[in-house]
DNA sequence: CCTCCTTGCCTAAAGCCTTTAGGAAGTTCT
DNA sequence: AGAACTTCCTAAAGGCTTTAGGCAAGGAGG
């Protein structure tokens, strides 16, 4: 029988591909053994399980989440940066809705703590650098920025803003110039 | 044979509580015949399909956030509208994780427009109307807040703030008086 | 060249969830 | 009481996951 070159590398990979053709939910074992024109049981030897497989997902994900970022922050700062950072996720959420909910499932800590995700923490801190925020201010910038960009995105992706006027990338690119203007004058407690 | 009594209501009531121990993924209607004592196929004459289950909870989640939400916004304007509104999200959201999950469930059209939805959209408008925001601003703003609400909600459901020092609470006062900041001195474009 | 062993892939089987079809026993209304 | 409806049941098919045990292809070493 000849062998279908089956490797976890592939599997996850195609998985990433299958979740953004259909959807994260929809990657399941049984269809990437379809793909692969192979039984189910098979994949087995590559990947622990379903969960392990999907967090391999997430993982790579993650990863190129953090390439594109750091790629984007390169010679820029303030605004600029700002800007292209946020721009990196809303469109990596477009163009890859799969891998992109993947890169939200909830890692366990050991796994969390060795995941790009790491690095997505010190990109967003190097941003404020540009900006004059002190102690535990920095800190809550930083949420401020995290909790926008996601739930825009989400928020986009559900469709959330199709019955109201503006296009919603007219919103993200005001608010974005808002976000800036008000980290260049954060408020006082 | 003794009648269990099932009726959609109380089924999807024993959804949502179910949702809010073991998560909205696991609402189940093979687990939801197990808590009546009752054979699964029993309920598919209460319930269309699984998918009709899972959106009659989010349709009551939908529900009960709105309630709470005017609840919350009585006699209230500027800054305590705002903080009163975010907390109903936040707290609801922490009191009942599954349900909260629930009503991020993507409704189509026909439904979404039908649910509650839209009374979360008016009292958000509501809100702002202490702020002098015009025109595209306006949306803009409602779109900052919505996406901060569920991003930061999202975020700290996720775990996402356990590793940074500031309780997400305090981020949460902090960031909402921070917002409240910036709708009274909205940046001008 | 030819064993030997690792590894890729397979069959079998069990467990769990969904959904449909068709039937029997309560409930309700006349 | 009898008809009509509703609730619940058994049966069965189809899909996904996961484990166990086996055969054969391909590379390593003699």
């Amino acid at each position: 029988m000849a062998r279908a070159g089956v490797t976890t590398e592939r599997l996850v990979r195609a998985g990433a591909e299958l979740a953004d053709e259909a959807g994260f939910a929809q990657v399941t074992v049984s269809e990437l053994a379809r793909r692969f024109d192979v039984k189910v049981a098979s994949l087995y030897s590559h990947v622990k399980n379903s969960h392990d497989l999907r967090t391999r997902i997430a993982l790579l994900a993650l990863d190129e989440l953090a390439d594109r970022a750091a790629a984007a922050l390169a010679g820029r700062a303030g605004r600029e940066a700002l800007v292209a950072f946020a721009d990196v996720y809303r469109d990596y959420a477009r163009e890859h809705p799969g891998r992109y909910a993947a890169a939200q499932l909830r890692l366990d800590p050991e796994t969390a703590a060795a995941s790009a995700g790491v690095r997505h923490a010190q990109l967003m801190r190097a941003i404020l650098r540009a900006y004059d925020l002190t102690g535990p201010d920095q800190t809550h910038a930083v949420r401020l920025l995290g909790s926008f960009f996601r739930g825009f995105v989400a928020l986009e992706a559900d469709g959330g803003f199709d019955h109201s006027s503006p296009a919603p990338a007219e919103s993200w690119a005001r608010l974005l110039d808002v976000l800036d203007s008000l980290l260049r004058d954060w408020p006082r407690p």
